[in-house]
RNA sequence: GUGGCUGUAGUUCAGUCGGCUAGAAUGCCAGAUUGUGGCUCUGGAGGUCGUGGGUUCAAGUCCCAUCAGCCACCCCA
């Protein structure tokens, strides 16, 4: 019985894997720029640290996480037995939290230091049923700055986040930034309990959903799709009505530099998001003109309370995420032309079994000459040999016949101009990188 | 987790009311006089009909289960 990937998985194969890998250097080069520098983090963490990070109640940890067992503990939990706090680990749900926990362990941002600037990249986990633009496993391209908290860095972050979505072809004109506060510790109460009055006032209106998230997560209402709803919490208090005098000027600083960097933006005072960490800036890229439900290719937010929530001395920090996939998605949408993988730059043909011994000799020298060399490896015969070179978009194909070895020389063919040539054999590889 | 649609050569798809050896296009391989690719022509190979049960004289076709895909809800990048 064939074995397929799991449900919500995918094999990267070879064009996939390259643009994947070339969208990372374009990430490093960007993000480079503004001073921020590579790490990796575990793909599995502890249970615990999404669950004080990301917060409890979030869907993302209550429902998505997908738990990871070690052999004897399965037996173990299945008999009843409660699991050592160590053992109980997740495949990560997203970046941000293991990232911040890797500052906090390892003291990254001590007292008077300069903020850290990290960037990651890799997959992800989400136990969720996978539908246009969602998979279990996906990847993420994410940075994290922590150790500041002035406005700067959340501008930074979301022009180079920009920067980077044109660099890789997604046009300007098919995204809309979206912005808004979600306010801090101060003055985030406030406001949650005004919408959690209003929207008891309206509760008759509200969807099941909405009333059972108004006393757990009344902000999340803002996110529902039912059209009653939305209708209602249009009309619900805004956030920038209760913003206290710090957040507010932060916020105001942080839109009066995009607008400075000529970055256009959409103010959304529904805008919150679904993980419990965010405090002040948050922010979404969402691709316009799509009907896909799936529409946000970037997001992310200041959250100056995690490093504290993990364990670690009160410490700012910001960050987003992209989805690789979703970007693909869009780029794929617009017609971006993705690279394909290429194996073979000069093809070593041979015209008769005779020299096929010479033809090995030759594709070895040329690849230690750092040509991407071939040569075949099935007896072909010579015309299903340059069929071949033609299907592996070879430049060059070397020749070697009987008649040309006897005089020392081999044959060069060009394969877009057609042209051929007699090169000595004993400076192939020198001629050859010099026509390549 | 809930719901809808789908699963037939490598790929995209036909396959009637259940009925003979499951087809096409494309791709692949081999030829079209001497040692040369793309175009054309000719020939060839390639299918556990997702998988496992069931109904039937007979199942790609009907039923059940299961796996996977697509899409939506929920939620998120």
């Amino acid at each position: 019985m064939a074995i397929n990937a799991p449900e919500g998985t995918y094999d990267m194969l070879s064009d996939r894997k390259l643009f994947w890998e070339q969208f990372k250097a374009t990430a490093r080069s960007v993000f480079g720029r503004y001073g921020y520098v590579s790490v990796e983090t575990p793909v599995i963490e502890r249970t615990e640290l999404f669950v004080r990070g990301i917060g409890e109640a979030t869907d993302v940890v209550s429902k998505e996480m997908f738990t990871a067992i070690s052999g004897a503990n399965l037996t173990k939990l299945l008999a009843g037995e409660k699991l050592a706090s160590k053992s109980r680990l997740s495949l990560r749900p997203e970046g941000t939290a293991g990232v911040v926990r890797a500052c906090v362990q390892h003291d990254l941002v001590p007292q008077g230091a300069p903020p850290a600037k990290l960037m990651y990249a890799g997959q992800m986990f989400r136990a969720e049923r996978p539908q246009h633009g969602r998979q279990r496993e996906f990847n993420q391209v994410g940075i994290e700055c922590l150790g500041a908290d002035d406005p700067t860095i959340d501008a930074e972050g979301i022009i180079m986040l920009m920067r980077f979505f044109a660099e890789v072809g997604i046009p300007r004109e098919s995204m809309t930034l979206l912005v808004n506060s979600m306010g801090c510790e101060a003055c985030r109460p406030a406001y949650r309990e005004a919408v959690l009055s209003y929207m008891r006032s309206h509760e008759d209106a509200l969807c099941a959903t909405c009333k059972e998230r108004m006393e757990m997560n009344p902000l999340r209402a803002f996110d529902c799709k039912n059209e009653a709803c939305a209708r209602i919490m249009e009309d619900a208090p805004k956030i920038s009505d209760y913003l206290c005098e710090e957040c507010a000027e932060h916020y105001g600083r942080v839109k009066e530099l995009l607008e400075l960097a000529g970055i256009s933006f959409v103010e959304d005072s529904r805008l919150v998001r679904g993980l419990d960490y965010y405090t002040r800036t948050v922010f979404e890229v969402q691709v316009a003109g799509s009907d896909k439900a799936q529409n946000a290719i970037g997001g992310g937010g200041r959250y100056d309370k995690l490093a504290e929530e993990v364990g670690g001395r009160p410490t700012p920090g910001f960050g987003f995420a992209l989805g690789f996939e979703r970007c693909a998605n869009v780029l794929e949408d617009v017609g971006h032309v993705f690279p394909e993988a290429r194996s073979c730059q000069v093809f070593v043909a041979s015209v008769a079994d005779e020299v096929r011994t010479d033809a090995f000799a030759l594709t070895q020298l040329l690849r230690d000459a750092g040509i991407q060399a071939e040569e075949d490896h099935q007896g072909r015969s010579l015309k299903s040999q340059f069929k071949l070179a033609d299907k592996l978009r070879a430049e060059l194909v070397v020749i070697l016949g009987p008649d040309e070895l006897r005089e020392g020389q081999v044959r060069i063919r060009n394969m877009h101009t057609h042209e051929e040539e007699l090169i000595a054999k004993d400076v192939v590889a020198g001629e050859i990188a010099n026509r390549l």
